[in-house]
RNA sequence: GGCACGGUAGCCAAGUGGUAAGGCCGAAGUCUGCAAAACUUCUAUGCGUCGGUUCAAUUCCGACCCGUGCCUCCA
């Protein structure tokens, strides 16, 4: 079975082709630019690529992943020095992190994760041809950049027409040329090669053309094409980058080749938080360890960021993670009366979870799989997974239940969730809680539900619940 | 001004030319001494407004109202 998508090139939607004779499907991601800790935004993206990226393995497609980590650009130099330690410190330190929360969101790790810094050759090269072809040229200040005019296809992906980039006269869009602009031919064009300023510090490479660093789009164009070749099969990132970032890598890497950069586009829509968009100065910018603080597990911000299609803005809410946990909730009641009927411990569970077969027939959830693999359209997928599970016959027949156990695994693994994560917080219990619930507990057997009920009441009154089971009780507080 | 997207129950969110998936919340019930959990059931004559096409429109077309994104910081 295909994996359909809309393509924002063509702005259809198309099925992904396969690579001939069983040659990888290459997926270029652009990747965190690594200056502080990813918000949920950003993980937004990164989630509904790590689902392509499942669907993809799923669906025989045999994906060649590859997601880059921008580690020099403006951002990153100045924070490293307002900091005083080295941009190679800086950035190795949020890529730490940045790798931690990806580990806590289920992400899979992708096949390659090149950062700019380690091929800053490649894009010297990339550079140098662009020059030789006329595509590119150097500044009055030092700097390279690329020619805009002399590309005629600029602007096809996003739809823009570059001669009225810019020469909008209401809209609101704001001045930010930065200082070295008028060192170009054109508004339009921009940096290949930034020349070193004095405020780089010794964040600087040596090129053909001078000292400097590359500009923030060509690292993409020199790694992509490096590890997937000249033609890749997809191209993602969050619709932000649509213009001008993967405009100006389809200029640079086609400039070149003259080939197609790359013949699927993936954009994924901004989430917004609390119905606004996400922004500093709003103090809205959640992550995930803002959220875990707040209660909810990463496999529930997952599941929030799963529960809109990719192509429509999310609004991240506190009341959306509410019900986002509530349904995992409910996913896992499910699976734990299955695995009741199908005499299953919790640890096969988590076995066959952790490397589901795939199926020959997704049975009951056929539907499931199938609105996945329809422009991934989780929403519609989730609510046929529920339908399955409420339509759910015989959940007390052995086989049966161990079958339907089989396939949602798979199910779940598409999606990339990851079941009974909730942190069992062993917290220290008072002694005094402790006694109390003995006695409860004792006057309980004894069926002394007066007395019973006082304990309960006292315990309550200290910030204690009482969770009683079959043989005993829980403490939570 | 250009391009694009959206307005579906209290909240979130799919979908279709033939009469509204699903989740959350809420309500009722079963079961437990109580509580919690679990399970069962219920919850939009309605899909921004007004027209048009049609046997039939929430779904197509037109106009209008409201909201959002992008137009060189941004996932």
């Amino acid at each position: 079975m295909g994996i359909s998508l809309y393509d924002t090139l063509s702005r259809t939607v198309k099925e992904l082709e396969r690579g001939e004779n069983g040659k990888c499907f290459g997926m270029y991601c652009c990747g965190p630019t690594v200056y502080g800790p990813a918000h949920i935004g950003n993980f937004r993206t990164f989630v509904v690529q790590d689902l392509l990226r499942r669907l993809l393995e799923f669906a025989g497609y045999n994906p060649l992943h590859v997601r880059n980590i921008t580690d020099v650009d403006d951002k990153t130099i100045r924070q490293s020095q307002a900091e005083g330690i080295s941009l190679k410190a800086f950035t190795e330190k949020w890529t730490e992190r940045f790798h931690a929360d990806c580990k806590a969101l289920n992400l899979l790790d992708p096949h390659q994760e090149p950062r700019a810094t380690a091929h800053i050759q490649q894009q010297i090269d990339l550079i140098s041809n662009l020059i030789k072809k006329g595509f590119a040229y150097k500044g009055n200040d030092g700097s390279v950049y690329f020619r805009v005019s002399a590309f005629k296809d600029y602007g096809r992906l996003s739809h823009l027409d570059p001669s009225e980039v810019n020469v909008q006269g209401v809209g609101s869009r704001k001045e930010t040329q930065s200082a070295d602009e008028y060192e170009r031919d054109a508004i339009t064009d921009f940096a290949l090669w930034k020349a070193r300023k004095e405020e780089d510090g010794e964040n600087f490479w040596k090129s053909p053309w001078g000292e400097g660093r590359p500009g923030w789009h060509i690292e993409c164009s020199a790694m992509s094409m490096q590890y997937l070749g000249e033609t890749m099969d997809l191209h993602a990132g969050g619709i932000d980058l649509c213009f001008p970032h993967h405009e100006n890598e389809i200029a640079q890497a086609e400039a070149v080749t003259n080939k197609v950069f790359a013949k699927h586009w993936l954009h994924i829509v901004h989430l917004m938080v609390e119905g606004r968009k996400m922004s500093k100065s709003l103090g809205n910018l959640y992550t995930l360890k803002d959220i875990e603080e707040k209660g909810f597990s990463p496999m529930v911000s997952r599941y929030l960021l799963l529960s809109a299609h990719y192509r429509q803005p999310l609004n991240f809410t506190f009341d959306g993670l509410h019900a986002a946990q509530s349904a995992l909730g409910r996913i896992e009641s499910f699976v734990s009366n299955l695995l009741t009927a199908a005499d299953w411990s919790n640890e096969k569970w988590t076995q066959l979870a952790a490397s589901p077969q795939i199926p020959e027939e997704w049975s009951i959830f056929g539907k499931a799989w199938d609105f996945l693999v329809d422009d991934l359209n989780t929403p519609a997928s989730l609510g046929a997974l529920f339908t399955a599970m409420n339509n759910c016959p015989g959940t007390t027949d052995q086989g049966n239940a161990r079958n339907i156990l089989k396939v949602l695994a798979a199910v779940l693994f598409a999606f990339g969730l990851r079941l009974f994560t909730e942190k069992k917080i062993i917290l220290e219990i008072p002694q005094k809680i402790r006694d109390l619930a003995e006695m409860r507990w004792q006057a309980k057997l004894s069926k002394d539900f007066a007395l019973a009920d006082t304990y309960r009441k006292q315990i309550a009154a200290l910030g204690w619940e009482i969770l009683d089971r079959k043989d005993g009780y829980d403490l939570k507080q």
